[in-house]
DNA sequence: GGTAGTAGCCTAGCCCTCTTAGGCAAGCGA
DNA sequence: TCGCTTGCCTAAGAGGGCTAGGCTACTACC
């Protein structure tokens, strides 16, 4: 019998794509068996198990939105960063709502540790170069801008926004340029 | 044989606790009947189907959070009122994070609108009686607002966060100054 | 107080998923 | 060419979701 050519990497591409396409909780073993044309029990050769699979999928996703961001944040600093990094991961989030998803398990310490999420977190911090804080206040900054940017997206995904008919959009725009003033003004204790 | 007594909301409250210990992705019919003493396919009798028993978790969860953030903004106005409507927000999360997930799952428009989620709105919009903002500022602000929570709350609890050594407590309270300052600052167009 | 009718539970059974154990064959290195 | 490793297989069990159809306890009504 000939050789499917499985590859945990051929594999974590896959998942992530029917976890855009179906959702998460949807990208199953079996099913990501039967699109390799291969028995569900097969996988496991190459996978622990099925929570592996979502690891492996928000770890690339992490290493893709970063990637992302990077790109986004070349050349730009202040507010034109700031914006710049929002609407890249805003636009990750809406057009990989599986792998975003998935970004959301909880990895264990050593596993987020390796991951692209610290490359992530820098990031963010080099944002702040523009707005002059310092310590610890740019550490609350950062994670003020994550929580904003990260609660948008996903109460905008699942439908948050919805009873009032406002364009999330322009929510989104005014909402960046509250956040530009804060950080340019930031309050002292 | 005796009936066991099952009704759709003792149901709800026991999906809704069996949740907060073992995460809504872990509540099932099955768990739930043997909690009942019943078997699983008689609680079909009861239910739709396992997708109901969820949705029902966050109804409840919204109804309750509701309640909770009301009484906490009871009396109070401007920044006192935000930091009260907050500290609810947060701490129901905390206390139950199986409900406060259940929370965030996309229940159909109609559901949407006949749950305690129009209070909630409701009652964020009160909050910015004391900034003195009109539309449609106001909405990009209760947008803001609701995002930064949520995003804050759901990143602290899946661990976004802990990549730097400092408190959450001490984040979110600066956080919340920082809300505050750009609310009553509120950036002009 | 007997007797419908129905509400509440049950068994049987199907399909799907996850996972382990053990087997066979393809293809590479010696 | 031989053998060993790698990659796939079948078999099988546990558990969850759900449907169909049956029995029983309670209710209401005459």
């Amino acid at each position: 019998m000939a050789r499917a050519g499985v590859t945990v990497e051929r594999l974590t591409l896959a998942a992530a794509e029917l976890a855009d396409e179906v959702g998460v909780e949807n990208v199953t073993v079996a099913a990501l068996a039967r699109q390799f044309g291969v028995k569900d029990a097969s996988l496991y050769f190459h996978l622990k198990n099925a929570h592996e699979l979502r690891v492996r999928i928000a770890l690339l996703a992490l290493a893709e939105l970063a990637d992302r961001v990077a790109a986004a944040l070349a050349g730009r600093a202040g507010k034109e960063a700031l914006v710049a990094f929002a609407n890249a991961y805003r636009a990750y989030a809406r057009e990989h709502p599986g792998r975003y998803a998935a970004m959301q398990i909880d990895l264990d310490p050593e596993t987020a540790a390796a991951s692209a999420g610290v490359r992530h977190a820098e990031m963010t911090r080099a944002i702040l170069r523009g707005y002059r804080l310092s310590e610890p206040d740019q550490t609350d900054a950062v994670r003020m801008m994550h929580s904003t940017f990260h609660g948008f997206v996903s109460l905008e995904k699942t439908g948050g926004f919805r009873h009032t008919p406002r364009p999330t959009d322009d929510s989104w725009s005014r909402t960046l340029d509250a956040l530009d003033a804060v950080l340019t003004n930031w309050p002292s204790r």
